[in-house]
DNA sequence: TTGAAAGCGCTAACAC
DNA sequence: GTGTTAGCGCTTTCAA
């Protein structure tokens, strides 16, 4: 036996299906007959009837998906996001489609035209290129769009993102009342609008508060990853040795440092303090454990979710724009500067 | 303006709609005129034509669209098995639909039903619950499935898993081959096909070799987190303070014997030395960096993605199952045993 | 309150 | 080789 169709159960109760219809739909029940609306929800339970939504969608031009556009979902960042968007579409009645991008503008491109084709009925942009003719198009087509975890360039576009520069003023903060007055800053790659608001939180903490405000002392990576991090920093200690902390553009590139670390046999947080930011899942086992920045994943991708459902029921709402808190997590390796440093 | 239809192309084109889709559509476009079929294409080009997999999968009953069954994308070892299934969904024209169960049964239910709510073609279901009449009645109903990491017990579904046997036994023999002779496990939870197969797999090790085969040697963690490892070597150590050597479950599970090592001031390799399985991210960068069975989880996804390509083409054909095989990372929690111990 | 009829965009017989 | 017709399963006018 076949899926039972509207028809069936229309037949099996006796009315016509658009009377099944309306009574099946809790929008347009009160239309119906209480007691027919009850007979027909019956026969479709006992049925093992289940709407489908292709058909409806076909009608309604609503597929009940949006699109997640990711760089990579195999980055420990990620994941939680994810998983906070899920958990508000789901009930919402909507599902995701999830892309990988790569950070490849090419793929991006090919990505969203896939979702396009697909017929979501938004997107939630989680990609870090921080430029992009396409993300003006799909303004102007009235796609419904979220931005998270970069502010959106130019556009007039709803974001969700970690207060960045909050973040970097608390772990400067920390490390200033621990006595350091030298402190390096590994940017991450200027083609992201993160590494970019972190730098420059960076440089204004720095000189708020009339620390070494060397223009050598912020090396800028290429990419947010260990190897860049570890380059980065070596380029650092080159230049001015004499560095006591490192503020990590994320825990990535934090994670390059241990490698440097390990490599000419410095001691952290003895003769280097690092912090790092995101506060992925593990830090604390490290050796030693990474203080960092704490940023909430998977709220955010909550937000973002509750924000997209939003601006496809009122398309035409202004774009608001999200700022979520941060927390400095205290662990090992920070610590005073080491005497006389 | 719109998204143009079918109907627009074929307006411009000046053809039926039906000329259209046949030109359109690479497996019927042998069927139409050469001059014509070029002329449909490049109008559709130039109208930015892009048709509506929902209409399509309204007439053929085809979504285009695939189940994935998860526990929670935000437990480390799913996002590779994920974006393997991706890269190879994708090219086929097929899109994934991630859901989370947390391992709840009632979750999972209501996940498939949602599922097969919106037409999906097939199953990829990596939930480790180890019996489900749910299986079956899928089973019954036609519904291509494939399983990850999991066997099916009693039900003959095709299925990809990592080869725990040979895993554990690269691990016991690496241990062996440092010298110990007293080796525990901490066993996932006996609820899940992997933790049964690597227990199992555990005990024949230490038969085969004539190793200390005291079943107190042998501890079963409640879940596999962090938190039951600890509470499982806490266990294990109170049990027999001679241990030298810990085979753990997964890496969660060696995890938390990290924490109960910092409690307990144990040195780690010197004094025990711990084998985890999985090869999450970022194990190289603990102290010591641990010792693992790597499991290649992306190629897990892909082949398993494969598979069910396969079994939605051919619904008929036999379930094959797949042990992919896995290899030893040696790092630094694996050492000789102390002498005298 | 319910039924009839049309149609969402596409494809598959079937005819020409 | 191409057009005609019908219909996938559902919703939504419109009329009764």
């Amino acid at each position: 036996m076949q899926t039972p169709t509207l028809r069936d159960v229309a037949d099996a109760a006796g009315v016509h299906p658009a009377t099944a219809s309306r009574a099946l739909n809790p929008a347009t029940r009160g239309l119906v007959n209480a007691e027919t609306a009850r007979r027909v929800m019956k026969v479709a339970e006992g049925l093992g009837y289940r709407p489908n939504p292709i058909a409806r969608g076909l009608k309604t031009s609503k597929s009940g998906t949006v699109g997640l556009v990711i760089p990579d979902l195999t980055n420990p960042l990620f994941p939680p996001i994810v998983r906070g968007i899920e958990d508000v579409l789901e009930p919402a009645g909507y599902s995701g489609l999830i892309v990988n991008t790569d950070n490849d503008p090419q793929r991006e491109s090919a990505q969203i035209e896939l979702l396009r084709s697909r017929q979501v009925e938004g997107l939630i942009v989680a990609t870090a290129l921080i430029d992009h003719p396409l993300l003006a198009r799909l303004r102007r087509e009235g796609v419904p769009m979220v931005m998270v975890n970069r502010r959106p360039d130019g556009v007039d576009l709803p974001s969700i993102t970690p207060d960045d520069a909050a973040g970097i003023e608390l772990a400067v903060a920390h490390l200033v009342a621990l006595g350091h007055t030298r402190i390096g800053h590994l940017a991450g790659p200027l083609t992201t609008s993160t590494g970019v608001a972190r730098r420059r939180a960076f440089r204004n903490a720095v000189r708020d508060r009339d620390l070494d405000g060397d223009p050598a002392l912020v090396v800028t990576c290429e990419h947010w990853t260990e190897e860049s991090g570890a380059d980065a920093l070596r380029e650092l200690l080159d230049r001015r040795p004499d560095v006591t902390a490192v503020v990590a553009g994320n825990d990535l590139i934090a994670l390059g440092c241990y490698d440097v670390f390990a490599e000419r046999g410095i001691a952290c947080p003895d003769r280097i303090s690092v912090v790092g930011f995101n506060d992925m899942p593990f830090l604390d086992k490290l050796a030693p454990p990474l203080t960092t920045i704490s940023v909430p994943h998977q709220q955010i991708g909550a937000e973002a979710a509750r924000m997209l459902l939003d601006a496809i029921a009122e398309p035409d709402r202004a774009a608001r724009s999200v700022l979520l808190p941060l927390s400095l997590v205290l662990r090992g390796s920070t610590a005073p500067p080491a005497m006389g440093a």
